[in-house]
Order: structure tokens, then sequence, then C-alpha cells
DNA sequence: CAGGAAATAATTTGATCATATTCTGCGCCT
DNA sequence: AGGCGCAGAATATGATCAAATTATTTCCTG
């Protein structure tokens, strides 16, 4: 197996193996429902099993995975009221980080937002899922970076975490096409400090997004 | 050392070590700033290193201490800043919780909260700080029951949690004396199964709370 | 000679691992 | 069909290693 040190220079291996699971949830293969076991992990992984223990406890923390009960974790499946509790917060706090980024962001900032909107277009044209979905973390990621509010950040952060998998399954369904794309509007409203705008534009991509959420769960 | 299964029985050990250290943090000794030593706990505790080390991660990831970047882990101290964040987002969930619990709840439950308000009252008059905060507690986690929204009460907890020792400072300031207290308002609500006017009246019990938080940091 | 700063030694704490123990689930036998 | 082991996975322990902080010592400077 990899060597684990290889991307983490320094960092504790629970923290590597945080970021490798929470990678796996929000891009990779972990599909609602599947079972993840920490032997599995460990044997995958290449760690022991303290910094696997550890990583584990902290993303059932945030909610990206659950405890069964018994000693089984998985990977959650949403239900629609569970989509619907995750649609009442993003609304509440989305809009909230994007008007913060507006009274706060600067020409650098919207360059390397408009950067990464540029890479997700990209993404979309190729019909690359994984690509979308990776630049599409990254805008909303790096716009809670600009807006400056690390207790907001943590809790939408958490909110990813939980609809992850449900939302990967639905690009998985329908493709890059017809994907939630506001992007374009919150970058303008960026551009002209309108934090207003910024957040109309933002509460409409989350609208946008746990809809087709909604619609994919069988 | 005292035996920890006594009160946890069949629970896990990093489950009950996680609820102590939870316990401590809202309703015990541990102040804002203060470091929180694992092997501290494990002395204290006579627990094993894994467990306390599990339930650390936990609480670290809900934001109810904070990982210093080097080793250090500690109570988290608000600033003015943090607190803003914090009031926007229990105005922006916990009126919703009570809006839900309005629509949802039956006698019962308002015969069980009304219980609970009147031991929270009688903390408040024998000017017991602990007693306040416990009952204060138990008063929101049993509407965030009634309302059926787990996700959001998750959020909500997490919230509780990253100003708990802050509350608890303010109290031990003022005393129980002019603490925040809408829970007339907001039982009276419930009783009359009036979904606006809870959230109302719980809208202004947390931003009252919040306030006195904010006056309290020096 | 005194004071302070830098360097070093010692202790405390955190991180990881290998291993023992316990519990759950499943198949098998009665 | 119901109870009984058996396999496998999760939990928990203690030991070991590495890092960091603290205390101490030493050397340089005023």
């Amino acid at each position: 197996m990899v060597n684990l040190r290889a991307e983490g220079a320094g960092l504790p291996t629970h923290e590597v193996v945080y970021r490798q699971v929470r990678d796996m949830i929000l891009f990779g293969e972990l599909e609602p429902g599947q079972p993840v076991t920490i032997q599995g992990l460990v044997e995958g992984l290449g760690a022991g099993m303290t910094p696997v223990r550890e990583a584990l406890r902290r993303l059932i923390a945030e909610g990206a995975l659950v405890f069964q009960g018994n000693r089984r974790i998985t990977v959650p499946v949403l239900d629609a009221a569970a989509v619907e509790e995750l649609t009442l917060a993003r609304v509440a706090l989305e809009p909230q980080l994007a008007r913060r980024a507006a009274l706060r962001c600067d020409d650098a900032a919207v360059a390397l937002l408009t950067a990464t909107d540029t890479r997700l277009d990209a993404a979309i044209a190729k019909g690359d899922v994984r690509g979308y979905l990776v630049e599409n973390h990254q805008f909303h990621a790096e716009l809670n970076a600009v807006a400056g509010a690390p207790i907001l950040t943590d809790l939408v952060e958490g909110l990813w975490l939980r609809f992850g998998p449900s939302l990967r399954v639905v690009c998985g369904q329908f493709g890059t096409r017809n994907l939630p794309d506001q992007h374009k509007a919150i970058l303008a409203a960026l551009a002209r400090r309108d934090p207003e705008g910024a957040a109309a534009a933002m509460q409409a991509d989350v609208a946008q997004g746990m809809t087709q959420i909604a619609a994919g769960l069988s």
C-alpha cells in the first residue's frame, strides 16, 4: 500500500486518514447505505487502528457517517425529511456567508473564484462528474473562506458532508447536464460588492441543488 | 477511581467519556481557555487512552473543544466575532425548531416542558447556577426533541457546546438574576399550537441569552 | 560579579501500534 | 424453528516512540 505520509507532510496520521475518507465521501466511491468497516480502512489505507478510529469518530460527529447503534458504521441514506432539513439549514446559513463574502471580498478573491468557476464549467462540458463535484465544492469553500466566519463555515461544511454521497448519486443519474449553476450570478454580485444580490443568488443555487437531490432519491 | 460503568450500563467507554466531558463543558468546571490534556482525563476518569482520544476527537469536531495547532487542546475562548456568528446561527435555526415543535406538540409534551421550566424557576430562585444551566439546557433539548428534526437538533446542540463555558462564566459573574427567560412565552405559544408565536418567543430568548454572553466577555 | 539570553537536558504530553478481550451476526445442529 | 457455537469485527489496554514544553545550566555581556 502507498505510503500515507506521501501527501501529508508532517500531519498526524489521523488527520490524513480523515481527509482521505472525507474525500471518498464527497468525491469518491462511497455510496449512501454502504457499510464502512474499521478494518477495511486499516488494510486499505495501511494505517493503524487508533488513527482510523479517531478519523471515523470525527466524521460521525460531523454527520458524514452514521453509527448504526450496533457496532456498524455506514454512509447515511437521506430521506425526504432529511433533505428538507438540510435545505432549511443551507438556505438559512449559506446566503449569510455569501453576504459577508460580498462585504469583505477584493479583486483577488473574485479572480480566484472566477478561475475556479471556469474549471467547473470545463468539467461540466467534458461530462466529468468528479471534476464537477470537486470544483463546485472548491468554489463554495473559497467563497466561505472570503466570508471570514469560521463557525458558520464549519457548520456549512458539515452540511455538505451530509449530502455529499447523495449529490454524487444524483449526478451519476442525470450526468452533468441540467446542473445548478448560479455561480455566474454570485460572481457578478461579488464583483459589484452587492451583499443582497450575492445572498439571493446563493439562495437560488442552494435551492436548485437541493431540489435536484430531492428529485433523485428514489 | 470510580467505576465508569456505574452510570453507563452497556454503553461503550468512549461514549461514557464523551458524555462526562460534555457535561463538564456545559455544566462543570471547565473554563474558556483552560487546557484539556488526554493524560489528565485518562487519570481523572480511569479510562484508557483510546476511548478518551475518540471522545476528544468527537468534541473537537463539534466545536466544543479547539485543537491549538501544536498538539494542545483547550476550551474555546469566544471573541465578539464568534458570539456574533453564534447569534446569527442560533437565530437562524432555533426559531425554526420552535416552529416545528409547535406544529407537532401534544399536551404531554407541553406538560413535560412546563415541569422542566418549573424546576428551572426553582433553580433561579435558589441562586443555583448549575441547576439553571442544567434545566435550561434540558428545556431546549426537550423542545428540540418535540420538533422531530434530528439534523437541525444536532446543529443546535453543537452551537450550545460552543458557548456553554462562556455562558457559565456569565452566570458566575451576574448570578441567576436578570437571566433570559422567554420560556413562559414559548410555553404559551406551544399550548395554543402557534408556530409563529413560538418562533418569535424563541428568537427573543436566543437574542437575550447571546446579548448576555456578549456583555460578559471582558 | 550580576543579569540575561541562548542552549540543553528532563519531564510531560501526544501519537501510534500490537495485542488481548468482548460483542455481534451468522450458520449449523438439534 | 429455536438455541448453540464459531468466525470476524469492534472495543479497549498498555507499551513504545516522538515531539514539545518547561526547567536548568552555562556562557556572554555589561
